[in-house]
Formats: structure tokens, sequence, C-alpha cells
DNA sequence: ATCTATTCATAAGA
DNA sequence: TTCTTATGAATAGAT
């Protein structure tokens, strides 16, 4: 593909085959790579070079999509409609029972466990998710704290006022006669379990 | 590859990823067949798509490529080459024991068995000092919320009982005469700002 | 292995 | 999906 265009068939001369060999080995494994990392797809790459040596690429493991590869393949036998459900049912379990494997192992993981024969990047990483889930937590039980503090506070509030009230009631009710008395008693008890619009921030909580 | 240069990494936009697997399936599809015309190479290519769907390539089969692979992998493969099917299956039922195993080391390691013989010694002490300094501080943090909210039921228990005196106080003096009434406010006023001895939990705060 | 001249592959946008 | 097009990648041939 460069300098000359050239035709796709068997190269006859030894050592060019060799060279092109390795260039494109590199590349193809290369696009394997990319295509499981951008797509999300799974998938096994195996290749023997004229000489007979092996090399393999796969995202999750060459065994595992060999496996998952005999699943949709194996049941191949009819040709009818429900060959082809069973099909999907197959490999649907498949991942399903995938999904149940990584989730235990990252929740293990989770937990410290079996952190040994994990790469260094992975453990850092593992780190970061640990830390973030504490600080969410935290966060979630400040806020609760938080909460429960201004609940109390605006509670405190109306009880001031209406101790306030009550006060100058009784001074009222002591210094002069004791007109509209029942009036107020229902205005305070009103406020006693539902007034809002009250300030935070008292003085008396400092 | 074009345009821009892209970041290898998953694309999380799902008809972008959709629209890119299609094209880069189709591409390393044809350098993997290239690769095979070209250098003679025998290969396999197998791939699922995100979506479960299969697809494969292979020079000559993918189960012959799948044996052959099976053949250089196998730790069976001293043995002689009888049947392909038999060494596949010696092959699964070795992994699968393999797999039991790691599983029991697995229940062993959640019963905190066995953890030893770990490394990335300087990791984990790290991990390990941040978790306590992050653990101290948000237990440091607690323990003041929880001292502000246990004040503050505190203070609110006696404005309540403040609260429910000065009414009592009101009722007997519109019922009955105004005796004492002096006295009776002031202790109110003490008990306003430092009374000691209050219970916690009220059921007003629940 | 490294260097380039070319051709190829492909991300975006239609 | 398919086409177009601007660009970055891959790589054949040479060194």
């Amino acid at each position: 593909m460069s300098k000359q265009k050239m035709e796709i068939k068997k190269i006859e001369k030894n050592a060019s085959r060799q060279a092109t060999f390795s260039k494109r080995k590199r590349g193809i494994f290369k696009k394997a790579k990319e295509l499981s990392t951008l797509c999300d797809a799974d998938l096994a790459l195996i290749v023997f070079s004229p000489s007979g040596k092996l090399f393999d690429f796969a995202s999750s493991s060459v065994q595992e999509v060999i496996e998952r590869y005999h699943m949709q393949t194996s049941i191949y036998r009819s040709q009818d409609q429900q060959s082809h459900e069973f099909q999907l049912e197959k490999d649907t379990y498949y991942l399903k029972c995938k999904e149940l494997t990584d989730k235990t192992i990252g929740l293990r993981h989770l937990n410290g466990e079996e952190l040994q024969g994990m790469k260094i990047h992975e453990l850092q990483k593992l780190e970061k998710v640990l830390g973030k889930g504490l600080a969410r937590v935290s966060k979630e039980k400040d806020e609760r704290n938080l909460k429960d503090i201004i609940e109390m506070k605006k509670r405190g509030l109306q009880m001031v006022q209406d101790n306030h009230r009550l006060k100058q009631m009784r001074s009222q009710t002591n210094s002069q006669g004791q007109s509209s008395k029942s009036n107020s008693a229902e205005e305070s008890d009103n406020r006693d379990h539902g007034a809002p619009n009250l300030n935070l921030g008292l003085p008396m909580f400092k």
C-alpha cells in the first residue's frame, strides 16, 4: 500500500514475505486492540506465521472468545426458527454469566480482597474508585446531618418565639386585664405546629 | 485516523460507537484477508459486536485455527495428536478445574485467609495511610456534628419544657389568682440559658 | 530497525 | 447504510 500499489496475492520472495508479515501483523493487532477498546467489542485474533509461530490477542481471553464462539455456532444443526432464538438465549446466558463473574470479582476487589495479581495501574484505579465512593458516602451523611441541624434550628426558633409570646402575654395578663386571651392562645398554638418562613442561624445557637 | 485524531477509549455515544464498529470491522477483516493472502498466514478473527452479534473470518476455517491454537496452547500437547476433539475436551476440563481452584482460593480470601504473599508494599501502605486519614477526618467531623445535634436537642428540650411551663402558668393565671408569678418567671429565665441534666432522644425530634 | 513516498483507513458530516 | 472528503495511519521499498 505504498510507494507502489501492490497486488494482494502471496508474496513469493521469502524475505519480503517475512518483512511484510511482521509489519502487517503489528498493524492488525493494533487495529484489533483499538476496535475492542473503542467499541467495547469482544474479539479474538489468532495468527500463525508461515513458519508456524503463534500470535494471539483477545479483548477478554482467547479461550473465553472461543467458548462464546462455540456457543454461537455449535447449535448450527438445523435451520428452523427456534434455533436462532435458542442461539440468542444461549448468548445472553453466556453474557450474564460473564457479567456475574466480573461483578463478583469487582466486589471482592472493592472489599480489598484478592489484590495480588492486580497490576499497579489497576490498583490505582481501584483506589480512586474507593476514594470516590467514600467521598459520596461522607457527603450524603453530611447533608443529612445538616438537614437535621437546620430542622432543629427551625423548631428552636419557633419555640423561642412562642416562649417569648407566652411570656409577653403573661406580662400583659399580669399588668392589664385578661382581654382576648383565647384568641391569642389559638394563634400561639397554630404557630406551634407548622409556621413557615423562619430565619436560620439564630444567635442562641452560635 | 482521520479528520481529527481520536483518543483510543470506549466511545460512549451509542450511535457513534455502532458506526465506528461497522467501519473498523470492515477494515480489520480486510486486513486479516490481506495478511493471510500476502503472507500465507493461517489466521482466525472472531468478533462479537457489543450487541452480541458474531462475525468471523479465517484463512482456513475458524474451527481449524482454534484446534491448532489448542494444540499449541494445551498443556497436553506433548501427547499424541490423535483427536483434536479429545484435546479440546481435555483443555476445557483443565480450565474448569483451574477455575474451581481459583474460586476456592477466592472464598478463602473472603474469609481473610491466605492474604499474605501480596506485592506492591508501598502502594498498599500508602492506600492504608490515606484510608485511615480519611476515616479520621470523617470520624472527627461526625463527632462534631453529633455534638452539635446533642447540644441543640438539649436546648430544644429546655425550651419545650419552659414553653409547657409557661402555658401551664398562663392557664393557672387565667383560671386562678396570680400567686408567685415573678418567682416562676425567674426560674424559667434561668433554665433558658443553661439548665443541665436533660434527656436526649426526644420524641419531638424524631 | 528506520526513513519516506504513497496509498489506505476512517471520523465527520450528509 | 452509503458516500464524500479532509486527515491521520499504515506500510512498501529502500537503506
